[in-house]
DNA sequence: GATCCGGCTCTTTTT
DNA sequence: GAGCCGGATC
């Protein structure tokens, strides 16, 4: 595996075909920027590319490749893709993160060069701004009367500090009112008994790093002969400044990938122009790409007649697998009398295609907003006919469920408890050799260390059989998870995971799975199933288009298509649609669309209704 | 205490 | 655009 491939014998791995752009772009020697719709692969393509440049030695040790996103499970499948189809040495040179980490992982490495007047404490910690914090701010600063005085920092949002930047190599005497209250701000937070930055200003510190240290500037060149992008539509105007203090005129690479009709996030800062910005500052020529790997001919063909409505000279997407058959009936768009019609009709369908044979995992229900209370208003439906719903997004003890599953904590408990009740799942010991041995120090050389593994290992599997005895209820988990983290230690499992430094958040962490798993136990006397639940098996996927973004299902069922959910399309028809489209091709199979007549009306986002009609999708009053 | 009003929120990631 | 909240007003 570690041999280095002549690059004109070098075959994608996994027996993956790629379409010539996709080859072009794989094998490229130059920057490129690549622009493809739903399904295209995106991700798949930038694993292959990495595996090109390390397999053929183009990406010739130490020179490594550096791959940026923006959540953290997508950096973490990039990698696990390279990882698994490549040699350890290979591997190793790929460094995935989100821009964040790497953010922050600069920030943490050459805190001494930045520049002295924002310079935070070694032990600085990561705080989350939310509106009360910048309105308390706001209203406390009392600016200068040349700079407009208190209305002026009234008239402030907190956005205006977060983006401010970049940052000066000296504090000088503030231009204007934005300039003198991120000074402020700087100051304030930096000023506390525990210095706090938030990821925002974490990025502005590590720009000025590579800014104002040219030998910091040089290592980072030397040590990255190739950079990705993903999700390059969502790039904010910050964070290019960052890509391009970090890589222009330098001989790296890069490749930049995403899908200007999946830009959603403009709202939130996101720069609508960053394709064309990237192009002409890196010289990058665009490549797009046609296939679509995900859907069958007909969603395809939705695509494709929306696309045209709202480009006439768009790239027309072609369905990878033409000769698949489709579903009878796989788009639609119901029109209910009420809220209680619709929800109820739609447990009914997915009872029944469970029945012939689907799955719960295989539905999603999308909305445009508010999942916590589209959760509550069907819910009762769906317990009622034996389902039940899976909101990822709602809280529990002030986590996420979607973050408390991919907690390493919480991921190293239930593979324990997997382990110890032999429940299977994929790669568990794996990973919890790889989590226990961190937390214990482990040499995996060693074998005195990994004896010491395999021991600790049994102890804590004795403490879970032995609180496992019977059914599960509610009133043990707490003390189990309790007793397996006295087990593992408190002190290293701080020490070695930085997120549980916050005292607050260490607790919230274990309440909250607690909490999580007490919620299940009424619908199983089974602890394998029980975990499997936990987890997020056989139930019914419910979020916003948002959150769905990158995620496929065999159906999709949109709920809700009316001007009340699309408020926003009236001044921002452009995003609103693209919204529209990221829903519709999150589909596999089918797509459906709802609305009740109570929900509300369609009048105002005729566009989108028209959209449907154009392609042919059957409108059906229930 | 009932009513009116203006303003705000909707969609989010990150150690 | 609808729903909610807090403050002002009767």
């Amino acid at each position: 595996m570690g041999r280095i491939i002549n690059p004109e014998d070098w075959q994608p791995s996994d027996g993956i075909r790629l379409e010539d752009a996709a080859y072009r772009v794989v094998t490229s020697t130059e920057s490129r920027s690549v622009i493809a719709g739903p399904g295209a692969g995106k991700t798949e393509l930038l694993a292959q590319r990495a595996l090109y440049l390390l397999q053929t030695g183009l990406c010739r040790p130490p020179q490594r490749i550096l791959a940026i996103s923006f959540k953290r499970d997508a950096a973490k499948t990039l990698k696990d893709r390279v990882s698994r189809r490549c040699s350890s040495e290979q591997a190793r040179r790929f460094d995935s993160y989100t821009f964040d980490g790497f953010a922050k992982s600069l920030v943490d490495r050459f805190l001494g060069v930045t520049p002295a007047w924002c310079r935070p404490p070694r032990d600085y910690r990561v705080i989350f701004p939310r509106k009360d914090d910048w309105n308390e701010f706001l209203l406390g600063l009392r600016p200068p009367s040349k700079l407009g005085g208190r209305a002026a920092a009234q008239a402030l949002h907190g956005e205006d500090i977060e983006r401010w930047g970049p940052l000066p190599l000296e504090l000088g005497e503030a231009a204007n009112i934005t300039a003198w209250a991120a000074a402020e701000w700087w100051r304030s937070v930096l000023s506390g008994q525990r210095p706090g930055l938030s990821f925002s200003m974490i990025g502005r510190l590590a720009e000025a790093i590579l800014a104002y240290n040219p030998q910091v500037l040089k290592a980072l060149r030397l040590t990255y002969s190739h950079v990705f992008l993903d999700e390059f539509q969502d790039t904010t105007a910050a964070q290019f400044r960052f890509v391009r203090t970090a890589f222009r005129g330098s001989p790296a690479v890069l490749t930049a990938v995403g899908d200007t009709k999946q830009r959603i996030m403009t709202w939130a800062g996101a720069e609508a122009e960053v394709f064309s910005w990237f192009e002409r500052r890196f010289g990058a020529t665009r490549e797009m790409l046609q296939m679509n790997h995900r859907s069958n001919r007909r969603i395809v063909q939705i695509i494709n007649d929306l696309v045209r409505t709202i480009e006439p000279n768009a790239v027309e997407t072609v369905c990878a697998r033409p000769d698949d058959e489709v579903p009878q009936d796989a788009a639609a768009f119901w029109i209910f009398d009420t809220n209680d019609d619709e929800t109820t009709r739609l447990a009914d369908l997915i009872a029944m295609d469970i029945e012939l044979g689907l799955k719960p995992d295989d539905f999603v229900l999308l909305v445009r907003a508010k999942a916590d209370e589209a959760e509550q208003r069907m819910r009762d439906a769906f317990t009622e006919r034996g389902l039940r719903l899976r909101n990822e997004a709602r809280m529990v003890n002030r986590i996420a469920i979607q973050d408390l599953i991919s907690d390493e904590l919480v991921g190293l408990i239930l593979g324990l408890i997997r382990l110890a009740l032999r429940i299977r799942g994929r790669d568990i010991y794996a990973s919890v050799q790889e989590a226990l041995g961190a937390i214990l120090g482990t040499d995996f050389e060693n074998p005195s260390d990994t004896k010491l593994l395999e021991a600790k290992l049994r102890s804590i599997a004795g403490i879970i059989q032995n609180q496992t005895q019977g059914a599960p209820s509610e009133t043990n988990m707490a003390a189990m998870i309790g007793s397996i983290v006295e087990e593992l230690g408190e002190a290293p499992i701080r020490r070695v995971f930085r997120q549980y430094e916050n005292d607050a958040y260490f607790h919230d962490v274990q309440s909250a799975l607690a909490e999580l798993i007490g919620e299940y136990v009424p619908t199983t006397s089974e602890w394998a199933a029980l975990i499997d639940a936990v987890e997020g098996k056989g139930q019914v996927r419910l979020m916003t288009i948002h959150k769905s973004k990158g995620l496929e299902y065999h159906t999709v069922i949109f709920v809700g298509l009316h001007q009340n959910a699309f408020w926003g399309y009236r001044n921002n028809r452009e995003e609103e649609t693209n919204t529209f489209f990221v829903a519709l091709s999150r589909a596999r199979e089918r797509v459906y669309f709802t609305r009740s007549k109570e929900g509300g009306d369609v009048r105002q986002i005729q566009g989108l209704i028209d959209l449907l009609a154009n392609a042919d999708v059957p409108f059906v009053e229930v």
